[in-house]
DNA sequence: AGGTCTGTTCAGCT
DNA sequence: TAGCTGAACAGACC
């Protein structure tokens, strides 16, 4: 399940490729590449050269030479892989071909990845990881909704997860449910701090099922902290695990 | 073999 | 406008 921090793997991955013409584009998938026609993008990319590779949250960009910015995301189970062979059960949903026969493709099992040109970010939050103390609060510490679902709303900041989340809760030592306008500075600070640590961790780990509270996230799971029996609920749309004991 | 669960984004509703 | 619900997708699991 990509969140920020395999976003940012995928990120890497792509910077590897750069500088080498593009020969060939396999767009064909409608779904993962709408609203493209099949064709579009490969007229649009072939020929040029990818340049620099960027990531805000979980949503990725690339530059070409002279060319358009191509958009990709990385969905649910999408990753980004380079230098390959085609996957034999045809997960690739979308491939960039090279003219020193390297290739880049978006593999994908359950398609709810994207790869389109000119992606809109203008709706995207500041990234998770990046963004300031002033600007966490302003953006993070209003409304009514659960704190948790505040914090997974890509508008307000952008790269955190359903995983994520719950360590991010954990680790800060907050209910999930409580609303994230009733949240106090020190509270928000606290949380800022326990998200910068949580993406830190889990880029350096390799994902965000790195966590602490990650093992135990499953019916019946005890707090690594504090061995309390893990509540489980429904919150923000998303399953959610959390310790009654000292998350409040 | 069918039913349920998974989680990200988006459209559509209140 | 804020917040919620269900759709889209397709594989894992029971």
């Amino acid at each position: 399940m990509p969140e920020l921090p395999e976003a940012e793997r995928a990120r890497r991955q792509i910077e590897r490729v750069r500088g080498r013409e593009i020969v060939a584009v396999h767009d064909r998938d409608t779904y993962v590449s709408r609203p493209h026609a099949p064709g579009e993008i490969a007229a649009a990319l072939t020929g040029h050269r990818l340049v620099d590779a960027h990531r805000r949250g979980k949503y990725l960009w690339v530059e070409t030479d002279t060319g358009p910015v191509l958009g990709l995301h990385l969905g649910m189970t999408g990753s980004i892989v380079v230098d390959e062979e085609p996957h034999p059960r045809g997960w690739d949903r979308f491939a960039l071909d090279f003219r020193d026969g390297g290739r880049l493709a978006l593999r994908d099992r359950r398609r709810l990845g994207r790869a389109i040109l000119q992606p809109d970010l203008s709706r995207v939050g500041p990234d998770a990881g990046e963004v300031s103390r002033e600007e966490f609060r302003e953006r993070i510490g209003r409304g009514t909704a659960p704190i948790k679902a505040r914090l997974m709303d890509q508008r307000a900041i952008s790269g955190v997860g359903n995983l994520l989340a719950d360590e991010i809760l954990y680790r800060a030592g907050i209910d999930p449910r409580r609303p994230s306008g009733g949240l106090s500075e020190a509270e928000l600070d606290g949380l800022r701090r326990a998200t910068r640590a949580a993406i830190r961790t889990a880029i350096r780990r390799g994902g965000a099922h790195a966590g602490e509270i990650n093992p135990e996230r499953r019916p019946g799971g005890r707090c690594p902290r504090d061995g309390a029996e893990l509540r489980r609920a429904r919150i923000g749309g998303r399953t959610t695990y959390w310790c009654p004991q000292h998350q409040r």
